[in-house]
DNA sequence: CGAATATTTGGCTATTATACCAAATAAGCA
DNA sequence: TGCTTATTTGGTATAATAGCCAAATATTCG
């Protein structure tokens, strides 16, 4: 079993996970670690997807604290929040490339 | 735009997080990055669900190349093949717990 | 003020995920 | 062989997600 403090702790990261966890959402993040602040529309156009859409995936990642929001004028930017976040991606990345490589090794 | 290369990783990646993406995965993997190697039995206890439901998370956690298995005897054991995500999770608990705090001193 | 631009919200549908139960499979033992 | 234990698979009901369109909101500018 397991206690509720340490309950709540998992949950939180589930939802942040879950937050993480869809490939437009990942572009996003993975441009604004390149770009930093983006305005909607430059996000928009990177996803190719219609402008509601793009501004509900921001408003997920913003609720579970990956991005924060900045309202100049009529337009809103984002800035990626959780560096770790990044840092992670890069880190599956190798995890993918060198489990790419294991499998072809397997195919010889 | 974003090239065809490039677009499989991020899905690849997005596989990554959703099989990460659950309370009751986590709790696996933590518990498999703790103790080691845990048979399915171990689990179920530790998850407090049903068999089959925990053996469906263990094999969203498989396909996603994050843990191995072995089966000994009558037993399936489990392994962690994916250190970093343990690091990951590490990072946001550092991440929400300083979010708690941040919220904290915005209450005073 | 009224038009134009940027963004969010609401509503709907289609797809996907989750959990449990029951049944199937597989291994070890009497 | 037949029984028990450990695990997986199939079926199904329910809930959560994702995407698009249309409409609402907010801001700037003429």
């Amino acid at each position: 079993m397991i206690d509720r403090k340490k309950k709540m702790m998992i949950d939180a990261k589930a939802k942040i996970l879950k937050a993480l966890a869809h490939p437009t959402r990942i572009m996003i993040i993975e441009k604004l670690s390149e770009d930093g602040e983006c305005c909607v529309c430059e996000l928009v156009e990177l996803a190719n997807a219609d402008f509601s859409t793009v501004s509900k995936h921001l408003t997920v990642l913003k609720q579970a604290g990956i991005v924060s929001d900045d309202k100049r004028g009529q337009q809103v930017f984002y800035t990626l929040q959780m560096p770790c976040a990044v840092r992670f991606m890069d880190c599956l990345e190798s995890v993918i490339k060198s489990g790419v490589k294991s499998q072809m090794e397997m195919l010889k």
